[in-house]
DNA sequence: CATTAAAATCGTAAAATTACGATATAAGGG
DNA sequence: CCCTTATATCGTAATTTTACGATTTTAATG
């Protein structure tokens, strides 16, 4: 992809973030974070019909994309949203297309 | 992807639109349309590296995904944001995990 | 109605993602 | 220390996505 070399960092970093919660298992886990304020790890396995290494590797997705922390407790892992990262995604998007779609049709 | 069964319409809704977003050229599409209001296909083909097939191609993914609109327009198309999609996806991104991470630490 | 121009669709190859089982790592408890 | 438990990582198969060239469709124009 060589157009990706246009895209500035923040570009690039929301890009990540989009493409993280793109994907269906992750937006669940997501919500699953967000109504339950942490999780353990096999709590999210136990949640979902997949192998804990896949589950695994999405949180490693969610943690990469600066959406979720990951930390250690004990011999287990509790996960939580990442209130920085959530936060300045929601501040990139509503600040992005400020005003090009605000009225109700295009012109 | 048995567990994509437990996600609403909205949800769907919403992953196919971060989905569509989470692809570099394709934001970069959106970008394009929000910088100049309105493209005709071919326009965005010479902003890009890629073969004229494979952008019609992510024009259909964000038309399917509700971001963008594309009119004929005597033998060209002319794409546009589609204010719409992208009013409802922030409402969405706005309102999701209202609270849950507005304070600065997570507890 | 043939020609041209622009875009969409089709078929397919290459690349990336997703998923799994097996293995490795880390922490606590006998 | 060994054993158990919870996760992470590794190697790899299956699926999906991305990209291309070729072909088709659509609309305007001579």
């Amino acid at each position: 992809m060589l157009q990706e070399q246009k895209l500035d960092s923040t570009d690039i970093r929301l890009a990540k973030m989009l493409k993280a919660l793109g994907n269906p298992i992750r937006f669940e886990i997501m919500e699953m974070l967000a109504a339950r304020q942490t999780c353990l790890t096999y709590e999210i396995v136990q949640s979902t019909p997949l192998a804990q290494s896949t589950v695994s590797q999405h949180l490693k997705v969610l943690r990469e994309a600066g959406l979720v922390r990951g930390e250690v407790e004990g011999p287990a892992t509790c996960y939580c949203l990442d209130p920085d990262g959530i936060r300045w995604l929601k501040e990139q998007i509503e600040g992005w297309l400020p005003d090009c779609c605000t009225p109700a049709t295009h012109r």
